[in-house]
DNA sequence: AAATTAGGTTACGCGAC
DNA sequence: GTCGCCAAACCTAATTT
């Protein structure tokens, strides 16, 4: 039996009295539908509405939890786990024969109750599987969030896209990992705190190219219709990386609106035009950082802040600026 | 430091099977 | 589903300005 769900009785949770209690009908109207209210700590008649008893003691917990991992962190009960088995021995398994344990055929009325009984374990169990795929992927969300400094939402989106995909089975024949790297990177652009798919990929136990695969799959089937990342996102980490300060980056905002209304950003690299733009706005501000200097921080090649800081700058000398 | 050039690599979309 | 192919974007590296 697994310790949750004495745990679901609680807070504005109202429930019956149990059989033990030491009042089973209400003094006033003979009903016996007492009702324990834990939150107020009082039993109470639902017919009448007199209190049969005061100073009731919540059997509740005293901490409060608002996720699983969290109650499973917080929950000093329950059956003792072991990692050894796939299930870690909280399962119960109901064999398929229809005999009982002397070997003898059981009734018809018992056959149909054993297959209720099976048909509803197997849904528990399978949906334990799901959770404990969930708790790795979610501590493995948490670890890659972390190292790459995204604030809390970020992980809450990733969590419930990762959700998601282990809802409609996307998960199976891809790795664990695989799927949570993406569900982050989703999360990352969804919520518009963009970190490449390389900065990602660096903090991941998988390849690039799967990460990569993978995402483009779970964009696909979640239908998350994701827009190519603004690259004026990019702006307030390179600048404040490369110490540059506001009016730098406004200058290289507003080179950027410039590009994008000549519709030069469609399918290039968001990392490389932000760069190329901050090139350019440090030039204008007579604060020059080297093309080297800003490839290193927007992690793109000098020759492709070039290319789009020649395509971006005719531009800007264009309108005669 | 920046620009130019050449050649290689990669992911993507597409159609064929 | 995957195989093969293409075009575009990027990369590496060498050389020049």
């Amino acid at each position: 039996m697994n310790g949750e769900f004495i745990y679901r009785e609680t807070e504005t949770d109202t429930t019956t009295t149990s059989s033990g209690g030491h009042q089973e009908t209400c003094p006033e109207c003979e009903s016996d539908s007492l009702v324990a209210d834990n939150v107020h700590g009082e039993v109470v008649c639902d017919e009448c509405g007199c209190v049969v008893q005061t100073q009731q003691i919540d059997t509740g917990p005293e901490w409060s939890a608002y996720t699983h991992s969290e109650s499973q962190e917080k929950s000093r009960v329950g059956a003792p786990l072991t990692r050894t088995m796939h299930d870690r021995g909280l399962t119960t398994k109901i064999d398929w024969k229809n005999t009982d344990a002397h070997g003898k055929a059981v009734s018809d009325r018992k056959r149909t109750q054993l297959r209720r009984m099976r048909t509803w374990q197997e849904r528990i169990r399978t949906k334990d599987a799901g959770e404990r795929n969930l708790q790795l992927a979610l501590a493995e969300i948490n670890r890659m969030a972390s190292a790459l400094g995204v604030p809390r939402p970020v992980r809450e989106v990733a969590s419930v896209v990762y959700r998601q995909a282990l809802d409609r089975d996307l998960v199976q024949g891809r790795s664990i990992e695989g799927v949570a790297t993406s569900a982050l990177y989703a999360a990352c652009r969804k919520e518009n705190i963009p970190r490449s798919l390389d900065e990602v990929a660096d903090v991941s136990r998988v390849e690039r190219v799967e990460i990569g695969r993978t995402y483009r799959y779970l964009a696909d089937e979640l239908e998350l219709e994701m827009r190519p990342v603004d690259p004026r996102r990019y702006l307030p980490r390179f600048c404040s990386e490369l110490d540059l300060d506001e009016a730098v980056q406004q200058r290289a905002a507003a080179v950027l609106d410039e590009a994008a209304d000549a519709g030069l950003l469609s399918g290039k690299s968001p990392t490389g035009l932000a760069g190329a733009a901050i090139y350019i706005a440090s030039l204008d501000c007579n604060v020059k950082r080297t093309q080297k200097e800003i490839a290193n921080v927007a992690q793109v090649t000098e020759v492709t802040i070039r290319n789009r800081y020649q395509e971006q700058l005719a531009l800007v000398e264009g309108d005669g600026a």
